[in-house]
DNA sequence: CACCTATATTTTACAGCGTAAACTTATATC
DNA sequence: GATATAAGTTTACGCTGTAAAATATAGGTG
């Protein structure tokens, strides 16, 4: 089928790659995955993804980019879910964290710390911004409503790297045998907003 | 000079190959250094390294250890060098952060999501152990001293989630341009224990 | 209809990778 | 000094990502 391939096509095949990708990258780490077995997926030669991407960092971003935008679309869902400043910042925090482990894969690809080539996928950058400001405005929400007193921006990020961080080393396997989770998390939050509670 | 290499002959070359290591990964990321490049940085040939190490994967293990041991060394250091519990918990923490920093390198290779074979390494995964006993004997210290209360354990996971989050939100680079990483770490930490605090 | 042209796709090819296996070299022991 | 043995090198293989060349297929034009 040459001559001239609709953007339509092209969005459809990008999609499918990105679909196997995931799912390989996420089973056997990105290193694992070659592009023949990635070609082989869809049917394809190994070279035809190059076609449609760059080259293998660029499906890499891709695929990165995809988890960003489901990721804000799983807070943006949870926070529009509810009307009580507190209750949303719970709901936010709680799509947080199963998105972090349900989509565990997704999650570790996003914010793995060999993967610092961001700046040049602006997709990727426009993603993860989306996800930074669903945080901040969810905070900005609880100190509006005289809950909490302090700067949003910074308190978003007390919240945000609290719960990424506590994520990140039950994730890494780090948590000691004793040591719940979930407990973890709450216990966090209400510390951190006990902590900056009014008055 | 075959027949017996001394164990401090096997050592110093392990060493040797370290910190060579360490050095290149950190500067190209593990998968973009070579063995080959390895070897002639020691000026040996490429296989040599193979008598010191079982493989690539065990190389990075052994750098990954080395940091964590560093790391302890840094964090036992600041406890011994304050006996006030709540002093001694501010320095360790502040230990912990300037080694993220300072030695940015080792402390992404450390926590990297990417390598969880961690469980194949017996030395990585006790240097690992004596990094976050150390975080936990301090909360306890502080628990015991009556500043704050709650299981010692527990606490101690919720500073090293939130230090360790905030680092990895500033190393990869999403802390936004408003954010003071340092403001953020004490900003958490105030709240956190103002928030566990007794009474 | 046949033909040409433009592009999607495949084929081929290459340099470089990790490392297994074969080979070379040099000493410690007899 | 001969020999066994371990350290170190060379060679070789099946991979990898991907550049370049070759092929196949569609639409526009006569």
């Amino acid at each position: 089928m040459p001559r001239a391939l609709s953007p339509a096509q092209v969005e459809d095949f990008r999609e499918r790659l990105c679909a196997a990708a995931e799912r390989l990258f996420a089973e056997h780490g990105p290193e694992a995955v070659t592009m023949r077995q990635l070609a082989a997926e869809l049917g394809v030669s190994p070279m035809t993804p190059y076609r449609y991407f760059k080259d293998k960092d660029d499906i890499l971003a891709a695929v990165r980019a995809s988890g960003f935008e489901r990721f804000a679309r799983a807070m943006e869902a949870a926070f529009h879910g509810e009307a009580d400043p507190v209750k949303r910042s719970e709901a936010v925090g709680r799509a947080y964290a199963r998105f972090a482990l349900e989509q565990s894969d997704a999650y570790r690809l996003m914010f793995d710390l060999s993967q610092p080539n961001e700046a040049d996928y602006p997709e990727l950058v426009a993603a993860s911004a989306r996800a930074r400001d669903m945080l901040i405005g969810q905070a900005k929400g609880m100190v509006d409503a005289g809950q909490i007193e302090g700067d949003p921006v910074l308190i978003a990020h007390m919240l945000w790297a609290a719960l990424h961080g506590g994520l990140v080393l039950q994730l890494a396997g780090k948590l000691g045998p004793t040591v719940d989770p979930s407990a973890l998390r709450r216990g966090t939050f209400q510390a951190i907003l006990k902590g900056l509670a009014k008055g």
